[in-house]
DNA sequence: CACAATCATATGTCAGACGTTTAATTGTCT
DNA sequence: AGACAATTAAACGTCTGACATATGATTGTG
C-alpha cells in the first residue's frame, strides 16, 4: 500500500482506498485485525486523526467495525446481507429522489424485477411467506388506514413476495427497487375503489402463488403494474391541470 | 438535530446520522451548503475532529462533496448513477466473496434478473447496443484470450443487453449483479468447447435482440444459464473428486 | 484457587496551531 | 474607467500533543 502525499486527492480517501482495495482482493481476510491507528500512522507516515478519517470511511461502509479497549482496535467486517439491505435502500432512494427518475421508470424497473422473482417464488413458497401476504392483504383492507400507513403494508406484502423466492441475493437486489419506490408511491392518494382493485390482485396473487401457479401470478403482478401506472399518471395528470388553472 | 453525548455510540456517527436524515427527509436539499466545520463543532458541541470524522463519513457514501477555498464547505452532493453503480458493485462483490454464497444461487439471481430487462431491451435497443454486443461476441472469439479476459468481455456483452433496456433504474440495480459474478466465475476455466458455445449463445441473443424477438431471447438466456450452471457444477464436482483423492 | 486491584493498550475526544486552496477585495497602472 | 496584479479572508487539510474511557491481561492477596 503506497500513499502519495502530494497528488490530488485527501491523504485519508488515499488511504481508505488502499485499505479497501486490500480487502476487496482477499489479501486482508474476515475478522482480520488490522494494525492499530498510531502503526498506522506511522506506515503511512500521516498523523493519527488523517488515519481515523480513513478508518471512519470505511466503516460507514460496514468494511470495519471498531472495538476499544486493550485487545481492540479496526477488524474486517463481514458484511452482512443486512447491512447491505440498508445501505442499498439509503442509495436507492437517494437516486431516484435526487435524480428526478420518472414514476414511470421506476415502476417500470419494480416491476419487471419482481416478475422475474415470482416463478422462483411459487416453487419455494414457504407457509411464512405465505401468512405474511395474507396478513398485509388483510391490513390494507382496514378502513381509516392511512395512505402511508397503506404503501407501507404494500412495501412489506411485496418484500415477502420476493423473499419467498429463497433467493438472499435477489432479495438483495430487490430491497432497493422495492423500498426506494415508497417516496413516490406516497404521493398518490388511493381511493377506497382502487384500493380496492389492488387488494383484489393482491388476494389473487397470494392465491397463484398459494396454488404454484407461476402463470396466473405473473398476469396480476402485470395488471397490477399497469394499474400503478395508471394510477400514477391521473394524478400527474390532475396536477398538471392545476398547474394551468392557476 | 440532537447529539447525545453519553449514549452507546460514537458521536461522529450520531452526527453522521442526524446531518444523513436531514438529507434524506429533504430538509437539506442538493447543493445546499452546510454550515462550516468550526460552526458545526460548536452547533453539536463537539471538537472539529469529531465533525469531520462524521462528514468523512457521508463522503464515503457520495452524500456530500468537500471544497476548499473561500467559498468552499460541505455541500449535499446529487447521487449520481455513475457513483451509486460503484458503491452497489463494491457492496454486491463483498457480500458474494463474504458470506459463501453459492455459485448456483448467486447465478439463479442474475439470470432471472438479466431475463426481466430482456423483453424491453428487444424493444428499445439500440445500434449502439447492439454494436457492443457484437463487438464482445467477436472478441470472445479471439483465440489465446485469457480466461480473465473472457470474462471480463461476458460482463460486458451483458451489461449491454441490460443497458439496452433503456431503464436507468435497471442498469443501476443489475450493476451489482452482473459484475459481482465475475470474481465467481473466473474459477471456471473455460475450455475451447465451451466457450464455443457461450458463443453460440450471445450470438443467438444478439441476432434476437435485433429481430426484436423476446421469446427467442428469452430461450437463449435460459439456455446459457442452464450452461453455466453446468459448468461451474463440473468445477465443483471435480474439486471434490481431487480432494477425495488427496 | 478465587477474586480483586492494577496495568497496558487502543480507541474516542479535545484543544490549538499551521499550511493550502480559492474567491473576493483592494489597489495601482494604463 | 477598465484591466490586471497584489492582498486578504474564509474554509478545508493536516499535524502535534494530550486526556478520557473501555477492556483484556496481569499481578497480588486472602
Amino acid at each position: 500500500m503506497k500513499i502519495d502525499p502530494k497528488k490530488p486527492i485527501d491523504l485519508s480517501a488515499q488511504i481508505a482506498k488502499a485499505i479497501r482495495d486490500a480487502i476487496m482482493s482477499g489479501a486482508l481476510p474476515v475478522d482480520e485485525r488490522l494494525p492499530s491507528e498510531a502503526e498506522m500512522a506511522e506506515q503511512f507516515d500521516v498523523s493519527r486523526p488523517t488515519v481515523r478519517e480513513a478508518l471512519k470511511r470505511l466503516a460507514a461502509q460496514s468494511l470495519i467495525r471498531t472495538q476499544r479497549g486493550a485487545t481492540g482496535g479496526a477488524f474486517v467486517n463481514r458484511l452482512k446481507f443486512e447491512d447491505a439491505y440498508g445501505q442499498q435502500i439509503t442509495t436507492s432512494t437517494l437516486l431516484l429522489s435526487m435524480n428526478d427518475v420518472s414514476f414511470a421508470t421506476a415502476c417500470e424497473a419494480r416491476y419487471a424485477l419482481e416478475r422475474a422473482c415470482a416463478p422462483l417464488s411459487t416453487q419455494r413458497r414457504t407457509a411464512d411467506h405465505l401468512a405474511t401476504m395474507r396478513a398485509e392483504a388483510h391490513r390494507q383492507s382496514q378502513p381509516g388506514l392511512t395512505d402511508e400507513a397503506f404503501c407501507a403494508s404494500d412495501v412489506t406484502f411485496h418484500r415477502a413476495l420476493v423473499d419467498a423466492a429463497g433467493n438472499p441475493v435477489l432479495s438483495y437486489q430487490l430491497a432497493g427497487a422495492v423500498e426506494a419506490m415508497q417516496p413516490l408511491m406516497n404521493m398518490i392518494t388511493f381511493s377506497a375503489r382502487s384500493r380496492e382493485r389492488i387488494i383484489g390482485l393482491h388476494s389473487a396473487i397470494a392465491d397463484a402463488v398459494e396454488a404454484q401457479d407461476a402463470k396466473v401470478t405473473d398476469e396480476n403482478l402485470s395488471a397490477l403494474a399497469t394499474y400503478t401506472q395508471e394510477l400514477a399518471q391521473n394524478v400527474i395528470a390532475k396536477r398538471a391541470a392545476s398547474r394551468q388553472t392557476k
